[in-house]
DNA sequence: CGCATGGTTGAGAGGTCTCAAGAAAGGTGG
DNA sequence: CCACCTTTCTTGAGACCTCTCAACCATGCG
């Protein structure tokens, strides 16, 4: 993967750019303005800590991240999946840091701002407004989750939130997705033990709602995990 | 409770003034600048539901009411606490509108700002930058304590949240606070039934960390409190 | 081939829920 | 000021969901 070209940026290459299209239509000088403002990469290997204390903003070009707390005991809970195209730090709360940690879940590419708090043009800054919005949506919706849901519900429920993010960015086939977190980070983020969320990922499987081939989940039975996800009033 | 006096506003009538002097210096002309934004002054009962679609950005001055969203089959969970003081509609988060709804709890009173998007000067910015902050971090403490805790640690950091808030706009007693809501309003909250909050917050009183007699609920040992509420890393 | 990692299973314990009823508190009209 | 009614809190008992502990299986890799 490759970021020296300024022009054209596909979609693949720049989940980003996919990521922001959702919030606010970019013109080809948006983009190349946004390129203009993007500058190191860095990478990290799975489990590292990522350090945001003093690092600008950056957007999530590839791999797994998540935001996390943890308790004195071990306890952890992963506040939110950080995916390719989504951005981090942009925000209030991604740029939040005391006791929230950064991680990388598999290999992670970042690409970074080279300014702490860039000045963007009306579109860019809309389509940014937007995605963060949408981060703060899905953060209600982890509340509702782990505060009112079953184990059923929260799996399926997030199971169809992974596959509508990573659709967003190119990165889901229509009916599945590749889940590159082992259980245990799904019990981190579903509130769950690594063994309930085994036993609930085959109560889903055995209801033909789902299908896992190793790393690759198929989303069987679309309308059935809606309705077990619930969660519309 | 009267707003006709612009100049000498004092933190019991102006719960925002306190609350927004938490995360930036105002001097009186900011004062005096951010009176001149707030007009309007709403009231509802308790239990009524409040309409953001058209309204523009509010501060709560007496009262609480709460973000929350229901399933379809009832189940209900309190998001946050909007608690005198607290701006609603300033930041992405509660201008949130689908699927989100506004409740009062109590009596509650309002202060509009005459704009949808009022132009503020920098400290005032920066002191609702950091309200909406300190809103974020809190989001995140409730999906931690409803990820990972248990009843009993949740029951506990939510009272020293609720005192601290409350501490802050001079609404609290050094040792206590006054509890507006019912049982039924906490299981909410904390993503509990009824009961088992009721047997919580007996459990809080037989280990001498509590006190309730009524609304009141005295903080008998911080300490104790804080242990239990872990929640640090 | 053997180890390491991650997934799967079983069994029992514990936390939390639901249902149902009884006590306390608060408000209202006589 | 009392009687009554409603609301809220409290208590009990049993069911259920989820957890922990502890193995065992599958896979991948050196």
């Amino acid at each position: 993967m490759t970021f020296s070209t300024a022009r054209a940026p596909t979609p693949i290459d720049r989940p980003y750019v996919s990521r922001l299209r959702l919030h606010a239509p970019l013109s080809d000088d948006d983009l190349i303005e946004l390129e203009q403002h993007l500058a190191r990469v860095d990478a990290y290997p799975a489990g590292k800590e990522l350090d945001l204390t003093s690092a600008p903003p950056f957007f999530v070009t590839s791999g797994w991240a998540c935001l996390s707390h943890s308790l004195r005991d071990g306890r952890r809970q992963i506040v939110a999946f950080l995916l390719p195209g989504d951005g981090v730090g942009f925000d209030l709360l991604t740029r939040m840091r005391p006791a929230m940690d950064v991680t990388a879940l598999t290999a992670l590419k970042v690409r970074h701002t080279n300014a702490a708090h860039p000045q963007l043009s009306r579109p860019l800054e809309r389509a940014l407004a937007g995605a963060t919005a949408a981060q703060h949506r899905r953060l209600v919706d982890q509340v509702v989750r782990l505060g009112r849901q079953t184990a059923y519900e929260r799996t399926a429920h997030l199971l169809l939130e992974l596959h509508g993010r990573l659709n967003a960015v190119g990165e889901a086939r229509p009916d599945g997705f590749h889940l590159p977190v082992k259980q245990e980070v799904l019990a981190d983020v579903l509130g769950l033990s690594l063994v309930h969320v085994n036993r609930t990922l085959q109560q889903l499987r055995r209801d033909g709602l789902i299908e896992m081939r190793g790393v690759q989940v198929v989303l069987r039975d679309r309308a059935g995990l809606e309705a077990a996800a619930d969660q519309s009033a």
